[in-house]
DNA sequence: GACGATAGTACGAGACTCTGACTTAATGGT
DNA sequence: ACCATTAAGTCAGAGTCTCGTACTATCGTC
């Protein structure tokens, strides 16, 4: 896996791994401190509408134990609620609740923020091309859209 | 976090986690499946004359101690060895060992398949553009190159 | 109503990661 | 040379993450 400083996976996990750094970071600096980044990797994926723990699991490419667990903490620290889905009594929707909300807002900030830096460092024209390109690789990798 | 489809921080770590999951997948199935992701990320860092420990957690972003934790591992796996660093007495290099090597060359096959299915996902000169922006990304995203 | 499939939970084990404290060796200033 | 500071690495402990196995409750179909 070494030798080759240009591996793939390297060079998506690097900018990966930096905006992540980044949204978390300002998160706890702005008083989210008491989510992680497993839980975050989880809550990422709640839909508009609420999803329910089976599909948080499947997208995120966790068990259900695993994303159970990690719902529990957001729950309990207060990013999300767990609300009955009222088309199936075995089911319940995990929602967004309003410290939730508060958090997507600030790391949508914060995405931005490391955009225009990532925009200012290969041009605008670029920066809209890897966007194009990562959006049309996903048809191709993301079995759990 | 959630909401936005397009979220910069997914988009690459959608098309990382696949590729890391193929590599595991296919090093498992080539008889190295007592290699872990932790493992193998820390691995990944080792470079050609060796690297020492402190390097490598600075690159892979964890602790001396994770770092120490997961080399001790493939040292006894035989994936690495260590030895004394000859400008440092306080310091050991962490060597690919034969074994690691094997993984390496099947990694590299692993990683050029998905290459080649990618670009034939999204044509040969918008794959050639994918790498070249990642790579230029790299400059400045990676404080621990 | 009975049956196989699905949503979710409970429990236990193993893997990963960190903080804090420590040992040993190198480096720089005197 | 000597001492303070810095750097490389290890040790011990706790907390977090993840999974496999097993279970209950409900759904959908017959």
């Amino acid at each position: 896996m070494p030798d080759d400083a240009l591996n793939l996976g390297l060079l998506l996990f690097i900018p990966y791994r930096a905006i992540e750094d980044r949204v978390f970071d300002e998160l706890a600096a702005a008083g989210f401190d008491d989510i992680s980044r497993a839980q975050g990797r989880v809550f990422q994926r709640i839909g508009p509408n609420g999803s329910r723990l089976t599909e948080l699991a499947r997208q995120s490419g966790v068990t259900k134990q695993t994303a159970g667990f990690l719902v529990d903490q957001l729950e309990a620290a207060g990013y999300v609620t767990r609300v009955p889905d009222p088309s199936d009594g075995r089911a319940r929707l995990v929602v967004i609740a309003p410290r939730g909300a508060a958090a997507v807002a600030r790391s949508v900030g914060v995405v931005a923020d490391v955009e225009r830096e990532w925009t200012a460092h290969l041009g605008a024209e670029r920066a809209e091309s890897l966007r194009e390109l990562l959006t049309d690789l996903r048809a191709a990798t993301d079995h759990y859209a």
